[in-house]
DNA sequence: CACGTATTTTTGTCAGACAATCTGACACGT
DNA sequence: ACGTGTCAGATTGTCTGACAAAAATACGTG
């Protein structure tokens, strides 16, 4: 629709602080490998890295704590978090009932929020095909199963579960350097998705139930390896 | 057991920081009602009447942010979060995820968490007929909702409703000032732990449903005269 | 080797400053 | 009157430098 359009809805400019691209750069290293978990984060030396001063990077770093990559103990400094077993099942017991929920709610779920889960399959499994790298597997893995909590239609449920999210890719960060996970289960995530395009959703939902237990038991075992 | 104790567990000092103690202090003003909502919260003022300096204001602002208390626009300040109708829906349905799943997990949950949901409801209705204060049967009687997301023994779930719980606390101190709520839902509570005692899981979430759907139109209508 | 003390490192907090950005008002030209 | 350009004031974002308090470490002494 050329000529004068009055509302410029779709405009709009990257509004990053210093202290985002920092956080973003920290986040970046943790994910990569380049610090290891536990690695003590000195603010100063961190702040001569970065090449920003240390006020910014205290303020990075509490970003990284709140969002469970780093652990702070007063007067100690911050750490990056280590995964440790207990964590690795919370978080997936918190997921079931995140992702369970959603996943009960398919029915009385928005068409938008559908066809947000049915996408999200769709590029995992294309990934998969094209043998993308394991980071990028990794992502939409865990993409498909946040839009599973999309179904809530609760944003707050949402960003929840993408705090959980964070915290497991923090943990297969440490094991996908050991043993790449074979990452066969795309089936078995459109086995889900077929269940509740069918009607099954309590199949589905103990479907879910599994899956998770699954994977939180692939997760312990690769951690304990190392 | 007088002599020679070889570990003081129950002791431990306050150990709180100068930023935490301002955050504390603007919660208290918030939830007091000392500071409106939509309020802008000028850092250099606060530094001065709080008597700390600008970063540590800075840093306490991020912490009510974090915790949905404020809101935060690039370049233009922290305000005090204003309840809007939207997020009081949304902090309902999410509400009912967290404490529907914990409610059906009643069976299974550990005996001392089903302890803690039953002293919780003791609590709150000993609040009640003892005529406490409203902020003090606010406190109660969300501690009691919490107590069910206990029952799904997963301390993250507990801290995301914690927070959930901080946001209604906000709505509630809009209104507890206008109309305060009757707080004769003390028999409501007591009537869904009863259904669990018996064994009426499915009862109970239905119940619940409907407790939290009650909850939501109140406040919306209380918000909605203010 | 155990123990208490000094040194060093690191964080927590402060003060002051400057640049970038937003807000609002005012002047200007059409 | 309307839209645009410009400017001053206010506020945030960031930096520099500094100091006190706490923890970690090294050291000397018995």
């Amino acid at each position: 629709m050329p000529g004068a359009p009055t509302s410029f809805a779709t405009l709009h400019v990257e509004h990053s602080s210093t202290v985002d691209r920092a956080a973003a750069e920290l986040r970046r290293a943790i994910f990569d490998g380049e610090i290891e978990s536990g690695t003590p984060l000195r603010e100063l030396a961190l702040a001569e890295s970065l090449g920003v001063s240390r006020p910014t990077v205290r303020e990075a770093l509490g970003m990284l704590v709140a969002e469970g990559l780093a652990t702070r103990q007063p007067n100690r400094g911050v750490n990056v978090a280590a995964p440790e077993a207990s964590s690795v099942r919370d978080v997936c017991r918190a997921r079931f009932v995140l992702e369970g929920a959603g996943v009960l709610r398919w029915a009385e779920a928005d068409q938008v929020d559908r066809d947000h889960v049915r996408t999200c399959l769709r590029d995992y499994t294309d990934s998969v095909i094209a043998g993308a790298s394991y980071q990028e597997l990794n992502q939409r893995h865990l993409a498909f199963h946040v839009s599973l909590v999309g179904l809530t239609q609760s944003a707050r449920l949402v960003s929840m579960a993408e705090l959980l999210v964070v915290e497991l890719k923090l943990a297969l960060a440490q094991v996908d350097r050991l043993r790449r996970n074979a990452h066969d289960q795309a089936d078995s995530h459109t086995a889900l998705v077929t269940l509740m395009e069918d009607g099954d959703l309590e199949g589905a939902h103990e479907f879910l139930r599994e899956h998770l237990a699954e994977a939180a038991d692939a997760i312990l075992n690769a951690l304990q390896v190392s």
